[in-house]
DNA sequence: TCAAACTGTTTGCATCGCAAACAAATCATG
DNA sequence: CATGATTTGTTTGCGATGCAAACAGTTTGA
């Protein structure tokens, strides 16, 4: 009777993944989720979706909330709360328009100053999740994602 | 004055990105939020999550709670509400094992009956979703989400 | 001019997941 | 063998995220 040293004691012991292992959509969702906590606990200020929001909206100020929540597939009303919730930190403000419907939507200094140190942190956090990838397999990755989701 | 049909009436005017279009994290994110939605559209009668995880029961048979949630990737606690559902409806049993503390988790009848049928649509989802990756870049695209995931 | 469409908002709801505290059972170490 | 430490499933409370429907003010278009 052999040793079974191969047999670890408990949760070392790997089990079967079936047909998961093979399906884009679990990996995706397993890596995603290792995104999200690896920028949970480094960059506590701020959920990685609202920190793209703060990007976008300083890549096109004055956005209107509703171009916004397009341009991110959210609904216009899942953003109402959103941004409430960002201008209360004082990081981004409505102004009134020209026309009377809209809100622009702007970074204030606050939020500049914000998402210039989360950016730093980003690119940290960035590099830390893709260790394993060389820069060419990192933009190969970049290129593949984009094709699944057509913008 | 030119006629501006270059300026699109409405949201089809493409706004900037910013340095959002090269990070991974994002990329991830809206890819991940894609191919929800249209798993969610084919197959309602279950989550993502939870079709991986009668698929992961159903190749680990008797597997306990503790060690199924250690390979999801959640919580203890998370998982007895989630098998709850399950159990409700009758996809899934637990069975008391030989350690008076665990749970022995199996698939029912019905279970495997359910199982077999979304399988079948959730590779008609995974062909859609990647209808624009040839099968190499299929299969290299789940090679680098590997390397993010280390399992 | 006036109905249709758009914008932001409110309210209600659902899903998903974590953390802390507990009781029962098992393990380990004297 | 005894007893403190650990494991397991569970409960409870909480937060984050996001959709859908209904509304009022505004703009647009025929």
């Amino acid at each position: 009777m052999k040793r079974r040293s191969p047999e670890p004691r408990r949760d070392e012991a790997r089990l079967a993944q079936g047909e998961l292992a093979g399906l884009i959509g679990y990996r995706l969702r397993r890596a995603q989720q290792e995104l999200f906590r690896d920028f949970a606990a480094s960059i506590p200020d701020i959920s990685p979706g609202r920190a793209g929001l703060l990007m976008l909206i300083e890549a096109n100020p004055g956005i209107t909330q509703s171009r916004l929540a397009h341009a991110m597939a959210l609904d216009r009303s899942t953003m109402v709360g959103v941004l409430d919730a960002l201008e209360s930190r004082g990081w981004l403000e409505r102004r009134k328009g020209s026309d009377r419907r809209t809100n622009g939507l702007w970074l204030t200094r606050a939020g500049r100053i914000l998402l210039a140190r989360i950016k730093r942190r980003i690119a940290d956090h960035e590099a830390r999740v893709t260790a394993r990838l060389s820069s060419g397999e990192r933009q190969r990755l970049l290129t593949l994602l984009s094709k699944l989701c057509p913008e």
